[in-house]
RNA sequence: GCAUGCGUAGUUCAGUGGUAGAACGUUAGCUUCCCAAGCUAAAUAUGCGGGUUCGAUUCCCGUCGCGUGCUCCA
């Protein structure tokens, strides 16, 4: 697939209503998008299906839904504070906008910028000469700071003793409550916790639909374990992202695992590992998976004051423990998810129909119950009525059998039920599997049961 | 944020300084009765705000949004 395909693809999620432009009657906001009644759907199954692997069938993990909002001094403590702010600069002649630091560094590789501040690197920038990569000239804006984190403000007032940011990963809401959570549980390491919530960074560029927004919904796990216990639970959650990825029915060959060279690691990070995902657009990153170490604990201990750390009560030792983070945007698993079910299957010579082959589980609606004529409401009716209890449905009667059958491959409805004159006397259903195109006959009262079992994860 | 291109029904596209068209889609009716049939009818559009003009969807300015490239990306 191709840019141009992306396009399309994109254009099918949105007229059909999985997404919608955010705020679209007032001529949108930049890059918010709205999930519709399909795309809200699958993201309750996604997240559910995630809860279930990561909670629900782990002996060992507990999951917490944490706040948004959280005391300033975790910022601090983090460093996001310090290091979410981007020094940037412009260039008066080309109007190119760069990081301060990063030119200095690479015209200037031996310079030790990370210490410096604003005015220190501008200060370099204009007693060393350094010049715009992109024109050659020497004539900078001053430096404005940028910061990654969205502020607002507890209270009536705006005076800065109330600035709290929105939270930038959830992972601190899991960090800040491990004593918490090890003392309500009673659990022994190792333990994993997990939370799904939004996110919010004021990125410079987002783009490519949902795929870099500035509001985003992390699904996150912190594993806690022994120091150098570490490395062999990284490989076993590793593995346990791929299963889940290959749950949602992507294809192999448009995934890939990417590690990071050393250089490119996040200071608290040892090792990382990113599952990326072919789009019409490219690999993009959907799930990291990083060995943080000990340092977000050490980091709050300091910060708060807490102790931290962790007594083993078989062996009586103390530690602080090291944390496991599989990382992954749910944004972009869904992105990715409906990417892949895409498909434009040819019937014939010159006719097609748009196929989500959506895994039933994340399918939106399981079930299409289709009347064959109109006279037959009543009966459809009911049949509507019994499966709602047990999964979403959906009822559609306008338009011809054919009609209706590719309404529904287009939004990924695994089944569809059709009501016919002989469901008056025999009380079955035809069911037709979207993938294969087979139909077979059931008695209605089999039918929950039957579908039941193909349709939830 | 810079540069550049683009904004007309739900979608894809016409067109015009003076009543905005089509195709597909949607809805209703007839028909059909298990894979986009057919017939008849209907609804729906010039992103927003200014300016020029007797009159602007068309020309100009601004703004918002989208695309592409840079830049950025825990």
């Amino acid at each position: 697939m191709s840019k141009n395909d992306f396009d399309k693809v994109t254009n099918h999620f949105i007229v059909s209503g999985f997404y919608f432009q955010g705020s679209e009657i007032y001529g949108g906001l930049s890059n918010t998008w709205d999930y519709g009644p399909l795309g809200s759907e699958i993201k309750r199954n996604i997240e559910r299906m995630w809860w279930k692997k990561f909670v629900q069938e782990s002996p060992t993990n507990v999951g917490i839904d944490a706040a948004i909002l959280m005391n300033p001094k975790v910022w601090e403590a983090t460093g996001h504070v310090a290091t979410f702010n981007d020094p940037l600069i412009d260039c008066k002649d080309c109007k190119m906008r760069f990081r301060a630091d990063q030119i200095i560094e690479n015209q200037f590789p031996k310079v030790d910028v990370a210490g410096m501040t604003n005015d220190q690197l501008m200060d370099f920038i204009r007693n060393n000469h350094v010049k715009c990569p992109n024109c050659g000239h020497e004539n900078f804006t001053d430096i404005r700071q940028f910061n990654m984190m969205f502020k607002t403000h507890i209270g009536v007032t705006e005076d800065s003793k109330s600035t709290v940011y929105l939270r930038p990963e959830t992972a601190q809401g899991m960090f800040v409550n491990f004593k918490n959570i090890v003392r309500s549980t009673r659990r022994k390491l190792p333990m994993g916790v997990c939370n799904i919530g939004k996110a919010f960074r004021n990125e410079i560029t987002p783009g490519q639909m949902t795929f870099r927004t500035r509001e985003f919904t992390q699904m996150e796990m912190e594993f806690f374990c022994k120091p150098g216990e570490d490395l062999k639970w990284f490989d076993y959650w590793k593995k346990h992202c791929l299963d889940f990825v290959d749950d949602l029915g992507i294809r192999k060959e448009n995934l890939r695992f990417r590690d990071h060279e050393p250089a490119e690691l996040a200071f608290y990070s040892k090792a990382t590992t990113d599952i990326e995902y072919l789009f019409p657009f490219g690999w993009g990153e959907i799930w990291g998976i990083a060995d943080r170490t000990d340092y977000d604990l050490k980091r709050h201990s300091q910060f708060s004051g807490e102790t931290l750390d962790y007594l083993d009560p078989e062996t009586n030792e103390k530690y602080i423990p090291f944390c496991i983070e599989p990382s992954v945007g749910l944004d972009r698993l869904i992105l990715m998810t409906l990417c892949n079910a895409y498909e434009e299957e040819k019937i014939g010579d010159n006719d097609m129909r748009i196929v989500m082959h959506l895994v039933p589980s994340v399918a939106p609606y399981k079930v299409a119950v289709l009347p064959l004529s109109k006279k037959l409401e009543e009966k459809a009716r009911e049949v509507e009525k019994i499966l709602s209890t047990y999964m979403t449905t959906v009822y559609d009667d306008t338009g011809s059998i054919g009609k209706r059958y590719r309404r529904q491959d287009a939004i990924g409805t695994p089944y569809c039920i059709t009501v016919d004159f002989d469901t008056l006397d025999d009380s079955s259903v035809t069911i037709r599997d979207r993938d294969t195109m087979q139909q077979i006959r059931l008695p209605i009262n089999e039918l929950a049961k039957y579908l039941s079992v193909k349709v939830f994860y």
